[in-house]
DNA sequence: TTAACTTCCGATCGATCGGTCGCTATAGTC
DNA sequence: GACTATAGCGACCGATCGATCGGAAGTTAA
């Protein structure tokens, strides 16, 4: 509420911080973390510039909280629900196809796809806690990916040759392609193509 | 030559425009098309912003031209070199290979890193004439390549049942995995990645 | 009731953004 | 040599950028 209604006590301050962050992350995946600009984000939100930046100090604290926020989404939808089947291609499998229900689905969070591609395409010529930020997470991912693989490998789920590390590899590359696909030309058969190349991946 | 030397001639002013857009290529793999600015490339290239935009009459025809380069830089180092290469198989392992040396290699003029990936990234959630552009470029080597596996299917070169727009798919995936382990990660195993997951691709 | 604290706003800052204008110096044309 | 066309410059435009400041309004704790 704004205007003649009461101020926000220091629990609504939180929520007003959390609405900041939330819509921050929906405008990034559309314009990038150095496109979202104070001023378009507080008249957008309808409040002041100073105060929202109150809440951050700095861009940078805003772009890396933002971030961070993402990641929680992120994590909420592809890791958490995969997290206690069993691991190995099971598990694995199961992170898989999140991965692609969020990226076909999560357009009311994400309306221009997915935030961490956008983001580390954006900072991978710079440097700074950004560019940081963002390489950890994909690092952490493909960590996880490759235990997963390593389980699986040594279960016999996979054949034994398989270099995790290879696969992970081309795991990613092929949600880069799906992410593109969908944004870019709004190719409606590309998460078919995308659990098709999985099926040959992890058969 | 600035200052006291004479002025340029029309021919020298073509040439002052190729610098201004061979700069922003450059510049433009790093920042984007949009984080380039008219100031800085211009300070960048010790002429006036008005001197420079004159050549182009708004900053939304400069970043065409840029595109319009990178693409005849990279036609010229992926596509023309295997024109003349066999139709089918033989021809399109000869534009892959070429396409990983100039992720790997070509980072004079793309110092941040393929152009074409941060463009597409940079436009996918807008509208107007760079995203058309962009999704031209991305529509016609896919075509291109498809074309080829086409070849290679009929000529019994690939598996009868292979479906040449799923591997097209599949390639794209993979050169922008690369891209991100290389500018991204400094990866320097990514490239025989690349060629390990091809050969499994085209086999 | 008061004092300390916090949220948030309005005003303002210097810097920079893309873009326009009139001008000068030079090149090409006759 | 006169005339026209053009490349490039310097000054300047309104808008917006991220950021800072003091103060108003309100909450909390004493």
């Amino acid at each position: 509420m704004r205007g003649m209604s009461p101020r926000n006590s220091f629990a609504e301050a939180r929520r007003t911080r959390d609405r900041i962050v939330e819509r921050s992350v929906a405008l990034a995946s559309l314009e990038g973390l150095e496109g979202l600009t104070i001023g378009r984000l507080a008249a957008d939100l309808g409040i002041s510039k100073s105060g929202l930046l109150g809440h951050f100090g700095s861009k940078e604290a805003l772009q890396l909280a933002a971030l961070e926020r993402a990641s929680a989404i992120f994590t909420a939808s592809v890791w958490e629900p995969a997290a206690d089947a069993r691991p190995g291609l099971t598990r694995l499998r199961a992170v898989c196809e999140r991965w692609i229900t969020y990226l076909e689905r999560e357009r009311a969070v994400f309306p221009g796809g997915c935030l961490f591609t956008t983001v580390a395409v954006e900072f991978d010529g710079r440097e700074g806690p950004v560019r940081e930020a963002i390489a950890r997470l994909f690092s952490m991912w493909r960590r996880r990916l490759v235990v997963d693989l390593r389980i699986a490998v040594r279960a016999g789920e996979l054949p034994r040759d398989t270099d995790p590390r290879q696969l992970a590899f081309e795991l990613i590359g092929l949600y880069m392609g799906l992410n593109q696909a969908i944004q870019l030309f709004g190719d409606r058969r590309a998460p078919a193509r995308t659990r098709r190349a999985l099926d040959r991946l992890l058969a």
